[in-house]
DNA sequence: CGTAGGATTGAAGCCGCTCAACCAAAGTGG
DNA sequence: CCACTTTGGTTGAGCGGCTTCAATCCTACG
């Protein structure tokens, strides 16, 4: 139909500034007269369905893409050709930082589900940063997130058991969908048992055992890709996390 | 002495122009003209002793620091008081990264031999950051790199075996004592078996049993701290790296 | 309705952990 | 200078958690 063509046509220029992911994403501390200048550079792709590709191991860094709608998983390929789930991203979130380092792109992005993103040509997204010292603030803190987010990970996977692990995960997810306004009770599963193994060093019959342990156990109830959380502080305790939330963090508040 | 006293007053003030670290560390591809913006941020800390703190777990983000001399290991505590190695650092890697996020040191470091850093205060590193870009692009670069290291582990952890996990460990190390002009060949290992195998996610004596192994197997040559690389192809295999080198990437070459 | 891919469940085996003893090197104090 | 202690490393035995292999079930989709 035209209209949908004429919808897409104007929604190729993203606006930031009315986008409900502006304190989750770049956007966040940026003067309002500043963001005009990031939706300058900005361009929303059309719409990518299951298994698209955004980018491939190997390609050169043109752009980086923040995940808009839909969710998205990176991997690298071994060179036994296995493949190796590196995560799993949500609206809000940045793909494409580990290729600044020498310029391509060292893992593969995937839609999971229908899904959307906004391109942000890289050397522009730079070049602006340099003039815009509220935007290269919240460049290096995401980057810097990732780093956090990413040891965290290590942690988990050098040093707890596979229910801490899908524990963490699971809570982890729910922390996430909570911050972009969905419900922290219940979601989908975009992923599959095998993709969720891989991402945490386990077998996929591993996943399911501990899954089903977990029903049994009373803290969540799975059905097949929903989940629904039921008790939260028994995850929590699973996963080793006491005191504070399931980290993994991201920020809200402002800097 | 007094002589050491007027050393340690002249070095003081760091010269980023004359360091031999000069392409591994933030100074890469930054202007000669801009160093000297640079240098006049940097100040080198006095020289660290064995179990040093250079900063702790907790501590608000002041500075960020490159390691000079000596080697440093960072790791966080668990909330059951545990100790997770999250790095081993050499001279002309950065420290504090992961701070950047919240503002707040997520780890501790500590020296694991007599070592010295420079200290680089954050604000004004941005700051400069903003008027300099090849300086902004160095530091995005650095902080990629360090993401792409971090998915490697990452990938290592939740994967390979043991032996495979040991082999990229020691290939990793013999890679960047090469940058840094020491021996490929040859090294002192600074960390205990016990930081080896909590940054691995192994037990010390599965650290030891495979040393050994690669002993016997002609692989290697251990004498307590000290190894001696004898096949490094053989490694390579075990690690599971075929054709290009073992990963964990680090570049000379400038943008 | 039939098929295929994903998910679950069971059984068996193995890798790496735990526990424990022993050893070597480096301090430490008399 | 030597006994004693401490710290870090090696080696062995036994166990257990997770993987592997295999069969079955379920659901989506043609």
């Amino acid at each position: 139909m035209s209209s949908t063509n004429v919808t897409n046509i104007k929604a190729l220029k993203q606006a930031c500034k009315t986008c409900g992911l502006r304190d989750l994403c770049l956007p966040l501390g940026v003067a309002t007269e500043d963001l005009s200048l990031l939706e300058g550079i900005i361009s929303r792709k059309r719409p990518l369905q299951r298994r698209d590709v955004i980018y491939q191991a190997g390609d050169p860094l043109t752009c980086l893409y923040a995940v808009r709608t839909g969710s998205v998983k990176t991997f690298v390929l071994t060179n036994d050709g296995e493949e190796q789930v590196t995560g799993f991203h949500l609206p809000g979130e940045l793909l494409g930082l580990d290729a600044i380092n020498d310029g391509t792109h060292p893992c593969t992005a995937l839609a999971l589900e229908t899904a959307s993103v906004c391109e942000i040509p890289f050397h522009l997204l730079e070049e602006l940063a340099g003039r815009t010292p509220r935007l290269q603030h919240q460049l290096l803190r995401i980057m810097s997130r990732e780093i956090q987010t990413d040891e965290h990970l290590m942690t988990l996977l050098g040093h707890r058991a596979s229910d801490a692990r899908l524990a963490a995960f699971l809570l982890n997810l729910s922390r996430r969908f909570g911050m972009r306004g969905f419900s922290r009770h219940e979601f989908n599963l975009t992923m599959s048992r095998c993709e969720i193994g891989n991402y945490l060093g386990l077998a996929v019959e591993t996943v399911s055992r501990m899954l089903s342990r977990f029903q049994d156990q009373g803290l969540i109830q799975v059905q097949r890709k929903f989940i629904i959380i039921l008790d939260v502080d028994g995850l929590r305790e699973i996963a080793g996390v006491h005191g504070h939330e399931s980290r993994q963090s991201e920020q809200v508040s402002g800097s």
